[in-house]
DNA sequence: TTTCTAGTTTATAATAATTCTAAAGTAAAA
DNA sequence: TTTTACTTTAGAATTATTATAAACTAGAAA
């Protein structure tokens, strides 16, 4: 991912380009792979990279506005912390209780032969597939 | 279900009988369909219906230990408070998010016909599908 | 029965994740 | 360069949950 498209993300967000904003969005969004994080797992890395302070109330500000977005995910596992996603795809997860691990699963891997239609007046909006793991 | 049934759920719990925990697991598991709740949804619904005083920690203990006891389930879905399931077999869920509702699906009515397998070293568990709804 | 004891309930404190606040700092417009 | 609106930050507030410890009670023992 280029330079300019962290602006673009962070303008398309409604965010100035400050210099904590910047790294926060090099850290999300100039990587290969999917990343699944918590706002605490993400300031340690940031902490570790940069140079820079982050308070914890700014790395929530950015990640929420740039999930309001949609250019990060929140997915639904056990436990207190709220995980993100910078997979925006729909996609489905393996995870792993024991150590709270997601792994992406590209959609085409699941095929879904039946399901029930949405109830009275609801739409289906998406399907996500959660295979827990164990050892 | 039977009164009996109600005491031998406390009884393989490991929990003695005593008021709030006949009234909790009357409330949980004398009914016909799926119950999903919190415990704080949980602790309204008791002291409505019922006279008693129920301590919140109270509730939470006698939830946890019919979890451990595979009583009840845990669902996870996006907000913060847990959410527990008087279905104890595997089954899928519609979420509404709008109205943090759920409705089980039978397993029966999901049919995948296709995943990827488990990574190296690691074993299927369940799979839970969330069809999210909309309006 | 009454007594005894381990287990239970409860109010309240502690903890953990997240959100709020308001003062000091900064990006970008004027 | 000055001004202005937006941003960062430390710390306070909030929310869900868990821990604590004193008062209470179910069930065993006497
Ligand atoms: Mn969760
Ligand atoms: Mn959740
Ligand atoms: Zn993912
Ligand atoms: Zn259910």
């Amino acid at each position: 991912m280029k330079k300019l498209d962290i602006f673009k993300k962070l303008r398309t967000s409604g965010l100035r380009p400050t210099k904590q904003r910047v790294e926060i969005a090099k850290f999300l969004f100039d990587r290969e792979k999917t990343f699944h994080f918590t706002v605490e797992s993400l300031e340690k890395h940031l902490t570790k990279k940069t140079n820079f302070k982050f308070a914890l109330a700014t790395i929530y500000n950015t990640v929420h506005a740039f999930k309001k977005a949609g250019h990060l995910n929140a997915v639904d596992v056990r436990g207190k912390k709220t995980y993100f996603d910078t997979n925006i795809t729909n996609h489905h997860h393996f995870y792993d209780d024991e150590t709270s691990e997601l792994i992406d699963i590209d959609a085409s891997e699941v095929v879904i032969q039946k399901i029930p239609r949405a109830p009275n007046g609801k739409k289906i909006k998406n399907i996500e597939v959660f295979i827990n793991l164990k050892n």
